[in-house]
DNA sequence: CGCGCAAAGTTGACAGCGTAAAGTTTAACT
DNA sequence: AGTTAAACTTTACGCTGTCAACTTTGCGCG
């Protein structure tokens, strides 16, 4: 399948790429307790040590791996706002695309949160990545001359806690399909963001 | 200091409390990842097997450890909340306390909250338990007939969100004592719960 | 009163983990 | 063609959780 380096290829030819898609799918499969540095080299077919020519141990794999599930989270949320063109409903979708990520792919989440996101956001890449995008949703909503921060982290803060809370089955098994109603009502609280206080 | 349990101490006298107690103090020195059943024991001055006698192996172990925490975490937010009366302030301090719980005791939070909470709420205790403090002073905000929980969940969600992507550092590094103003303006979304959605 | 028995704790072993050092193969480049 | 460095293997070490077997202790019951 995915063969785009043919830079080296001494004996396996393209481990590293081999060791992530490794790691992925332990994720996928066992979560992120399964993740482990000699479980990935040996599902790449690979003795336990050959890992360390291409990362800086566990937590350099488990880096990239974080990089390339960031990724993944970007394409869901491009993937969900990209059929609304409605701020409000864009934004509501934005936070519906960030549940069913964390659905899809519980492990991968820790993952990416785990480090700090700030290891995997590149700045160079302009808008592509997730920060970007929910940076570009939150903007309709930021009144005249104020901290645009705010409200990025209000959004931010409301859709990661709900959903951290949702998968760990704190307002019950969460069944994978997102039940439109109760999500929409705790999401309505995003109807009040950016506007004036109520009286 | 504490020992109200004179059920049995054959040789140590009340180990499994001292089991807890160490847990506790080395998640307070080395985080979540400095936890092990192993060191608990060594600090407890018994040999690494002695534990099984008293839980459930090192999950049985952590799960006792979350309970302790988090009769200290509901500590945390009854002495937040305590100082005030306004419906408003109240909820403001509530989340406030929870966030200080997260910067004082980083892993501790990351331990209560790694099992699903479910585990620790004890729904004998009556509202002594943080769920059932978040729920009182959730109650003056819930419109009339409508589901009780949807507030609930919504200032959870917030809260948790935000106080877990601010220890991990995603908003720059956080000082230990909370900066008011952006605080209380990300906790501003607050003021819109419960009310009228904005025309 | 003393005997037994179970609870509490110790010791030793095992598999799995991450990591480091040393050795071997392989490919590329002069 | 020979040298050199990167890629990979092998071996070993310390740490982890867990299990089984053994020793000690002390309570309760006949």
């Amino acid at each position: 399948m995915t063969k785009p380096a043919p830079k080296t290829k001494h004996h396996h030819g393209n481990l590293r790429q081999a060791l992530i898609e490794a790691g992925l799918s332990l994720l996928e499969e066992g979560g992120i307790e399964a993740l482990s540095l000699r479980k990935c080299a040996a599902r790449a077919g690979v003795s336990h040590a050959a890992p360390a020519h291409h990362f800086d141990g566990l937590p350099g794999l488990t880096k990239a791996i974080g990089e390339e599930g960031f990724r993944v989270f970007t394409a869901y949320l491009q993937g969900y706002i990209a059929e609304h063109t409605d701020p409000r409903e864009k934004l509501r979708a934005l936070c519906r695309g960030y549940l069913q990520f964390g659905l899809d792919h519980a492990g991968l989440l820790k993952v990416i949160f785990g480090a700090g996101l700030a290891a995997y956001v590149d700045d160079k890449r302009g808008d592509a990545d997730a920060y970007q995008v929910l940076r570009a949703c939150c903007a309709p909503f930021i009144p005249a001359g104020e901290n645009s921060q705010i409200v990025e982290i209000q959004v931010w803060s409301l859709i990661h806690g709900f959903t951290l809370l949702y998968i760990s089955g704190e307002f019950g098994a969460p069944p994978p399909a997102i039940p439109d109603g109760p999500f929409d009502q705790v999401m309505g609280l995003l109807d009040r963001v950016g506007t004036a206080p109520a009286p």
